[in-house]
DNA sequence: CGCGTTTGGTTGACATATCAACCACTTCGG
DNA sequence: CCGAAGTGGTTGATATGTCAACCAAACGCG
């Protein structure tokens, strides 16, 4: 027998735990892009150039924020410059880009954000008891890094 | 003061959500995809066609079960179908199509079978307590379907 | 100096996801 | 029989994600 196979009991829960995501996550963004017109993406982006810049970033800063790489982020930022929610701007101190949110680009992050917060309430929050979110918690805590305890050399 | 208004607790605890989520089914999807070349859906689809058809299914039926709209499938069977992996042909009976696994699909498929379980194992079954396991089932059971209480007509 | 490496970004190609339009055929209510 | 609505799929356009290649400036050091 292999000891690699799951159970049934296994496959159920990794199903659950993959299902329930999706589901949330999916209704949360949902009701964001249907009233916003934002992507989960553009939420993230104008969601970090406000709290973490006052409104402006260095776009690896950003994408280090995101944990997205330079390629995603820069296609990214290409088409929400071309909508009109940020700039890019080059740094004379540095070879870098600082990202500015524009007015228009903090007007729909203010339109979003009740939107955003109601949604993760009513679709996520309100479905969570206290054990829920102490397992979120401590999961999120055991898997942060990549627990590979190397052997002594 | 907006009731809506996410706290910064709360906040905390949707953001690890989110965060372990992405990188434990990240670390899963990269395991299997680097040893076999399958995507997430390439898996799913392969996976369920034995599973639930022995081999084939009706294509609408491979779809609910996805919960994938039928553009989608058809679009991410098209891209299969060219790489041999499974093929396509219409039912007389009436008008629907049957997908079919490939000898190459299935072999694909065992190779992928074993690298999966152990990915998920290590990467998530491993780092669960039972209290994780019991609040995974119990949220998917509230988040099931949507838990619009219609009032009375 | 002078060459290799790192840093910060862009770009193109391709895979995947979503949406709406289309199509052929069936079903059903007059 | 006619026409409206449904079923099972395809298609094209566009958005998003990933990967590798490229580029120019900055740095590290012999």
């Amino acid at each position: 027998m292999n000891k690699n196979e799951l159970s049934e009991e296994e496959m159920r829960i990794w199903h659950l735990w993959k299902g329930s995501f999706h589901r949330i996550f999916g209704r949360v963004i949902k009701d964001m892009s249907e009233h916003t017109g934002l992507s989960e993406g553009d939420y993230g982006v104008l969601d970090r150039l406000v709290l973490l810049g006052d409104g402006s970033l260095r776009q690896q800063e950003l994408a280090d924020s995101m944990n997205w790489d330079k390629s995603r982020l820069s296609h990214h930022l290409t088409r929400m410059e071309k909508r009109g929610l940020v700039t890019r701007k080059p740094l004379d101190t540095d070879r870098g880009v600082l990202v500015l949110i524009t007015p228009a680009g903090r007007s729909v992050l203010d339109d979003a954000r009740p939107i955003v917060s109601k949604a993760i309430r009513e679709h996520f929050l309100d479905q969570l008891t206290e054990q829920d979110i102490e397992s979120i918690a401590k999961l999120a805590e055991r898997t942060r890094t990549k627990s590979s305890a190397a052997p002594l050399p």
